[in-house]
Parts: structure tokens; sequence; C-alpha cells
DNA sequence: GCGATTTA
DNA sequence: TAAATCGC
């Protein structure tokens, strides 16, 4: 096709693709060497260059909004993020933005005083009179109003979902309506927070489709509002007057005073060299050979125009004659494939050999040949992401890039029995390192299946997690970050979550084979990349000696789980409906109405405007009264209805969050509570434990504690409770070597009393209720790195007051002081503070000019240290304790862990001694000058035992 | 302060 | 999606 009849324009629409690059990366940004947050240049130059890839447009235009950037960038961010601070990363962007496009000979567009929703409108419209095909790039729905026959929105893929072109049909489609001008009159009706547009009173998107449909028009409908009735009739008619007007506001304006100079807009070739140098100051690598390959690759698709690259996926057959000799060479006929590495590739795109090996004899050369190897990794695919309850369904093997091995298992559980035992030799062979991705989920799942994995484990998320503990870990996530790749989606499979969802069982084998067989692969590959980080990193001992260990362990305890005493949390959900019942008529007859007690909107338009409790009530960000225990506690003297409302409060929790909820959790043939410990989620390296939560088991009130009383012993054993005491604090006069406190704690003084007694100058024993607990929330504060300002709201003293007592205390312990200042500083010159054993926190807005932001850093760079350093110790006392266990050949057995507090179950003859060995192990996990004192206890349940 | 969970 | 509440 000669340029001349290819007339296809894009027009990109520049801030919004940059911020929707920003946002994708929000939580794993990219930085450069200096700490530079790319972020934001990084996902805008990859949409950009990963379009003229796919489309090969012949005519090409970018378009800001021009002279009130900030203005513009401050809109975007208040309505679409929710958050009070411009992002910076958005800001430095822009420059660079502009030189890779001028690098790029890409036409600038952009017109003072005008949005670039008009400009894109107005050249859309002139474009397309002189006979162009017009793609608006944009992630903004509010475009459907101006697309056309020949004008387009094209919205860019990300991950999980491919392009999407709405033309005139789609449009119509997706908004249930005519003509695609009626998205003006949705969204007028509906409003759009995003661009300000108010819409009706009482409408929303589902009200809005129903009234174009029957009324076509937001001026016919507000002409004819005596069809509606009721409510939405009041609301509708009074805010006529800001229908119309959202009308205008939501009108693109296609006359906006620019020329469409279509030669301007001819994509030329970029000059290569000066592009490759903004690249090269901003540490973009792989996105410089995606811009080449780009421009100079011939087919505008490769995926179309070379199917012989589509998958390759085969059956392994045997020759007839196969003797024990013909052996390896099956394997071994897939040599160095040169990955094609075009910007974010998928599996139609690059070069592999995934093959699924489902005869016996096959599957046996398959273990002799990974055998033979050092390093594997695996996967396996099961029925559901609950091992408790899941089945395998087959198990994936990786030694090399591109290639890799499904093995298919039977649906009946011996014939699948009768497979895995065929790869116990693999699992079992300890000189093998094996690979996996959230390795502790397979280590469970064969362990029900009688296989125990041996040797050195590798598991890439959690190596992800030490290379950047807050960003995100999911294999598909890493793949595209990592290897910009982008993975077959499990949706894609077995459908969207929902009772629809397949299982992976259902798949055919050629799916099955292509979707596990690829995640061994990209797995193989993280591996590759991780595995050097760490060792650069300094974070080897970290993930060979704790973490991978631990995963472990924590795979026993999972298993293990827990046991309830069932018929008391029976009872007490009646006993706790009754209460609430009563506390509701109580509640409803103080203030004269009812309403949804668990609302918690309702709740504050009762307090606040029908019963007038505080004139200058709070409001949230949202703009509802804010109605959170510390608010209403303030408002206790004002009405006797509020103690009613706090004990309903707490009782729906203890209610609906444990009493109710847990024995919903009960596994149904062991009869125990299996929770789920992720030790990649909490930055600090603390774990979390998820369905269910049993790190927050109420312990503060006497109601709530009863709960503790149902996490019970089986017959002949005891619930043994063994926790460190003030362990922060105690590491926090350890590594800071604040000699004030170490003696305190060397003394064996009550630490917060102490602290009272140094704070207001007065002997030990005369420190008084409220001192010891003012000091209390001082040294918690600092525990939890809180600001001065979050100290003062929760001491209730003014600000002021605040900052002074944080002032004295900081005189009391000098050398405290002193080390914060040191972490702060380290942060700041090498970007990151670590822990004890060398976790590493990277503060990247340590050096933000946005004081806010910073100061949220500058916490981190004191807190993370202590409470990571707290996290490393518990951990070694749990490997440790887990192998004396086993050592000694005791049945206790580990259950939970609570951040500072380890749960146990053992058999009564052994209780003795267990906790001897449990408080050993606690104490001596790492060597400090300040005792690490363990408190351990028995009993029949944990509210006994603790 | 963080993380999990429930509810509207 | 936001608010509230539980733990450490």
């Amino acid at each position: 096709m000669s340029k001349d009849q290819d007339k296809r324009l894009y027009l990109i629409d520049a801030y919004a693709m940059i911020f929707r690059g920003y946002y994708a990366l929000i939580r794993n940004p990219r930085l450069t060497s200096k700490g530079l947050d790319t972020s934001a240049i990084f996902g805008f130059s990859n949409s950009l260059i990963e379009l003229i890839r796919r489309e090969k447009p012949s005519h090409l235009a970018v378009v800001f909004d021009i002279g009130k950037e900030n203005v513009r960038t401050a809109d975007y961010t208040e309505y679409k993020a929710n958050r009070s601070e411009t992002p910076e990363a958005i800001q430095i962007a822009i420059p660079y933005i502009h030189r890779i496009l001028e690098a790029m000979h890409i036409p600038v567009l952009g017109v003072e005083g005008y949005e670039a929703d008009d400009v894109i409108g107005t050249i859309a419209c002139k474009a397309e009179k002189a006979g162009y095909n017009v793609f608006m790039v944009t992630p903004d729905k509010d475009f459907a109003q101006l697309v056309t026959e020949n004008i387009k929105i094209y919205k860019p893929g990300n991950k999980g979902s491919d392009v999407e072109i709405l033309g005139v049909e789609e449009v119509k489609q997706k908004y249930g309506i005519e003509d695609p001008k009626q998205v003006i009159d949705f969204l007028a009706m509906m409003g759009d927070a995003v661009d300000n547009i108010p819409g009706l009173d009482g409408v929303g998107e589902k009200t809005a489709m129903k009234f174009l449909k029957e009324f076509g028009s937001i001026e016919n409908l507000l002409e004819n509002t005596h069809q509606l009735k009721g409510k939405l009739k009041e609301k509708v008619e009074a805010s006529a007057e800001r229908g119309i007007l959202s009308k205008k506001l939501a009108t693109i304006i296609c006359d906006a005073p620019i020329d469409f100079d279509e030669d301007k807009y001819d994509l030329e070739d970029p000059d290569f060299e000066k592009v490759r140098e903004v690249f090269d100051e901003i540490e973009f690598r792989r996105l410089y050979e995606n811009l080449y390959r780009a421009f100079k690759s011939e087919a505008a698709d490769p995926a179309i125009a070379d199917p012989g690259k589509i998958s390759r996926y085969e059956k392994v057959n045997i020759p007839k004659d196969a003797s024990g000799t013909v052996q390896l060479d099956l394997f071994a006929n897939f040599e160095d494939l040169e990955q094609a590495t075009s910007t974010k590739s998928t599996i139609a795109e690059n070069d592999h050999l995934y093959q699924f090996v489902d005869q016996p004899k096959a599957q046996k050369m398959l273990v002799n040949n990974l055998l033979q190897q050092q390093t594997v990794c695996f996967d396996t695919e099961t029925t559901s992401l609950n091992e408790m309850e899941a089945e395998l369904v087959g198990m994936s093997f990786s030694y090399k890039k591109g290639l890799a091995y499904y093995v298919p298992l039977s649906e009946n559980r011996d014939e699948a029995l009768q497979t895995i035992e065929i790869f116990k030799p693999f699992f079992e062979k300890e000189s093998i390192l094996k690979v996996a991705h959230n390795l502790k989920f397979d280590y469970k799942i064969l362990r029900l299946y009688g296989v125990e994995i041996k040797g050195n484990l590798f598991d890439t998320m959690i190596a992800h997690y030490l290379l950047n503990p807050e960003g995100r870990h999911g294999m598909d996530y890493l793949s595209e970050i990592y290897l910009n790749y982008q993975p077959v989606s499990i949706e894609t499979i077995i459908g969207k979550k929902g009772k629809n969802q397949l299982s992976f069982r259902e798949a055919d084998l050629q799916t099955q084979t292509i979707y596990a067989a690829e995640d061994a692969d990209v797995t193989f590959q993280l591996y590759q990349i991780f595995a050097p980080q760490l060792k650069k990193e300094n974070l080897e001992d970290l993930f060979y000696k704790v973490e991978m260990p631990l995963m472990e362990v924590l795979a026993k305890m999972e298993l293990e789980g827990v046991s309830l005493d069932e018929a008391w949390l029976k009872q007490e959900s009646i006993d706790l409906e009754n209460d609430l019942k009563q506390l509701e008529t109580k509640i409803f007859e103080l203030c004269g109405e009812e309403f949804n007690m668990n609302s918690p909107r309702q709740l504050g338009e009762i307090l606040f405007e029908k019963m007038q409790l505080d004139p200058k009530a709070k409001k949230t960000k949202t703009g509802q009264y804010a109605t959170s225990e510390d608010i209403l506690q303030k408002l206790v003297s004002k009405h006797e209805i509020i103690p009613y409302i706090l004990e309903y409060r707490t009782y729906q929790k203890l209610k609906s969050t444990y009493v109710d909820a847990l024995p919903a959790q009960i596994d149904k043939d062991d009869h125990r509570v299996h929770t789920n410990f992720s030790q990649t989620t909490a930055a600090t390296g603390r774990l979390a434990s998820v369905n269910p939560n049993l790190q927050n088991i109420p312990i503060r009130t006497l109601r709530g504690q009863q709960i503790r009383g149902a996490f019970v012993a089986t017959e002949g054993k005891k619930i043994i409770s063994a926790d460190y005491s003030q362990i922060e604090l105690r590491l926090i006069a350890e590594i800071s070597d604040e000699t004030n406190m170490i003696q305190a704690f060397q003394n064996g003084e009550d630490i917060h009393a102490s602290t009272a007694s140094k704070l207001f100058g007065i002997p030990l024993e005369e420190v008084t209720k409220t001192q010891r607990s003012q000091a209390k929330t001082v040294n918690f504060g600092i525990v939890y790195g809180q600001s001065a300002f979050a100290l003062a709201e929760q001491t209730g003293l003014s600000r002021s007051e605040a900052k002074q007592m944080i002032d004295a205390y900081y005189e009391t312990y000098p050398k405290l002081k002193e080390w914060m200042t040191e972490q702060v500083h380290k942060a700041r010159k090498i970007g990151y503070v670590e822990t004890v054993l060398g976790r590493k926190r990277h503060l990247k807005d340590i050096n933000s000019n946005n004081f806010v932001v910073r100061g949220h850093a500058e916490r981190n760079a004191v807190n993370a240290p202590i409470q990571g350093s707290a996290a490393d110790i518990i951990k070694i006392a749990m490997i440790n304790i887990d192998r004396k266990l086993d050592e000694e050949n005791l049945e206790t057995k580990m259950l939970l862990q609570v951040h500072d507090e380890l749960l146990f179950e053992s058999p009564v003859e052994e209780v003795q001694s267990a906790t001897e060995l449990i408080r050993t192990q606690m104490e001596s996990a790492f060597e400090t000058k300040v005792p690490l004192v363990v408190e351990v206890g028995v009993g029949k349940n944990w509210l006994e035992a603790h």
C-alpha cells in the first residue's frame, strides 16, 4: 500500500497516557540508579512505541494541554487518584517526553486556552473531511461522543487486556444508545467527577442508560419529567439547570483554532541517535531496541504476518522400538533459541517449545533428564487456590529459557499418585536447586500428595520481595516488567472469576500445556534475573538461610491448622445477635428513627444533621461525616446514645469478623482452621495472615478476649503461647546503643514507667498511671513510626504539646535521637535502610520536595529497621524451633505467628520440655546486649495460655 | 504506621 | 471504592 492511499491518523492524548503509564507502575516504580522516578516517561514511551510497532500509522501526532501544565496535573491528581500531592514523577516526565518526541520527529499539538480534548476533536473532524481514518489514542471514554464511521477510539492495552478499538457499533452497544453523540447526554446526566461535570442529582450510570433509551436526550428528559415519579422526579427537576450546564461541559469542542496540516503529521523515521541519547540518560535500554524494531521490522504485526511463529506444542512420541538407550535425545532437540524481544511480546511471538508428556515411559525419560540438571523450575496446576481442597491437575518443568514440559495428571487420585511417584526422585534430589513462583503453594500441594521437596529452594516471588519489598510480586506482572513478556492470562483459559469460572482441569490438554509450560518457562527466566541480583545486593543469606527455610516452616504450620470450639462460637453468635438487637432498639428509640446501623454514612447523618451533636463535625475526604471510634469517643458526654453506638459497633465487628466468619473457615476434613501466612506482603518483613487473618484476634476488650478462648488444644494437648516482651523497644535500645534504655532493660524495669520517670524527671516509684500511659504512647509512636501529628491526635494533646513531649523524649534518649538522624542520612545517601539481617527497604521519597511525602519516608527510615529486625529475629527463632522439635522428636506443633508471639499445640507430657526449648530458642535467636525476654504461658486454649 | 476484613 | 476496626 503506498503512503498516499494509507491515510490513518493517530492522535495521542498525551496527559491521559502519561498518567496511565505512571499509575500502572505506581507500586513498582522505575527508578534510575540516581533515584529518578521514570515511571511516567517509561509508561508513555512504551505505549507510544508499542502503538507504532503494532499499527504502523501513516500519520501521528501527540496532543498536550499547553500553557497551564501545572493546573492540569493538579486537576488530574485531585480527581483521578484522590491524592493530595502532585506526583513529582509526572512533572519530571514532561520535559523528557518532549525531548523524546522531538527526537522521534513526532509533532506536538496544543492550543493555548483549549483542552487537549478540544484539539483532538477539532483535528479529528478536519482529518475525517480530508479522507482520513482517525484513531484517538486515549483511555478516556468521554471521547466516545466523537466516534463516527471514520473516527475511532484506540484504547491501548495493558496487562491482561488487549488493545480495544471503539467504533460506532461498540459505542452504541456499550451505552445502549442509537448515536455516539448521545454520549454527551449520558455524561451530562450521570456527571463525571474527573472532568468536574456535576450531572443530575440521583442519576448514576444505570439510570442514565435507562433515560437515554426512553427519552433520547437530556433536553427531552427535562421536558418530560412529569413521566417520572417519587424522589427521582424531585431530584431531577431540582437539578435541571445543572444538567444543561453539564451538557455544555461534556461537549468536546470541534472548532478550536488549529489547522489540520497533513504533511506535518507524516510519520518519519526518528533520529535514532538523539533518542538513544535521552534513553541512555534515563537508563532505558530495552526500550531502544524496541523502538528500533518498531521502525525497522517490515510486517505490521509479526504475529499475523508470520503464522509460523505461533505457539508450538507437540506430544512427545516414544519410538516403537524404544529401549533404554533412545533416551535423552528427544529432550535435547531444542537448541539455542533466539528470543524475539519485541515490545512486550506474547506467546504468539516468541520461539519456544512447550510439550506435554503423558506417557509413563516419556515421563521417566523426562525425570532422567531433570536429574541431570542443576537448576529446575517447576509449577503445579490445580483445581483450586486453596491448597486444602485443591486437586493436582498437572505439573510443568523448565530448565532452559523457552523450553518447558507439562505432565498432565489423572483425575483419579491413585493414578495421579502413580505418575507423581515417577517424579519423586527429582523432588527429593538434594543437589538440584528447585525454583518456583510462590513455592509454598506447590510445596503444600505436593506434601498433600506425599512428596517432600528436599534440597535448596528458590522462590522467585520471595526473591523479588527481598529485592523490592514494596512492589507487586505477581508472576504475570514481573514477567511484563523484567522480561517484557506478557504471559497468557489464566482468565483467558478458565474465564473470569465468578460462578461460571471453569476449573483448570476442564481446559483441553493443549491449552493446559501452553499455560502451564509457559509459567515454568517464565519463572525460570525470572530466576535467571533475580539470582544474580540477590547476590549483588547481599541478600543471599537472608534469602537462602532465613526466608526459604521459613517458607517450609510456614507451610507446615498452615497444613497443621488450629482447632476451634465450634459449639461455643455458635452460642456466642446467638448471644451477640440478641445483644445487638437490644442495642439497636435502644438506639432507634433514642434518636426516634430507624436506620441501618452498619452504614457509617447514615449514622453520620443522624448524629450530625438530625441530632446536631457537633456543629463542627469532621468530614472524611469524600465529604461524609467521620464517625470513627475516636470521634464518637469525644461525643460521649454530649448524648447518652454514643456508648450504645460504640458497643453496637464492637459487637457487630466481633460477630461478623470472628464469631461468624471463623467457623465458616473450618476445614471439612480435619475440622481445623488453616490460615495462610503471606511472606511477601508487608514491606517491613513482617508476615501477614489471610483467609482467615488469625493475627488480629481480639485481646483488648473482655468480650473480645473470649474469642481467644475458642482457639483450643485437642484432647490430651495444651496450647503454649510464647511472646517476646517489648522486642521492638529492646531492639531500638540495642541498635541505637542508647545506654539509658539499655540499662532499664538490663535492670528488668517496666520500660514505660522507666521512660515516664526520665521524661518527667521523677523517681520511678512516683510515676502515676497517666504519666506511664503517656510515656507508653510515645514509646509506641516511636515503634510504629508515627508523626508528631498522629501522636497529638492519639493523646489528645495539642500539636505543640506533642512536639514538646517528643523533644523531651529525645533528650531522655539522646543516642536514640542520634541514631534516628543517622538512619535518615543513610537513606538520603544510599537510598535505603536495612535490618540486622540486611533486609532492605528502599525509600525513594526520602529526597522528595513534598514535606508530607518526605516525612513519611523519614519515619519509615527509622521504623523499618526496627520492625524489620524484630521480624527477622522471630523468623530465625521459628526456623530453629522447628529444627529442634524435629531433632528431639517432639510432637509439639507450631500453629501461629502473631508478629512477636508464637502459638503451639503440645501433648501434655511434652509441655515442659517443649516450653523450655521454645523459650531458649526464642531468647537466643539473635545475640544482643539487651536481653530478649520471652513470656511463656500454657493452657487449654489461647486465652488461658496468654 | 501497616495489613486484613467486613459492610454499604 | 471508602470507612471502620481488629491486631502488633
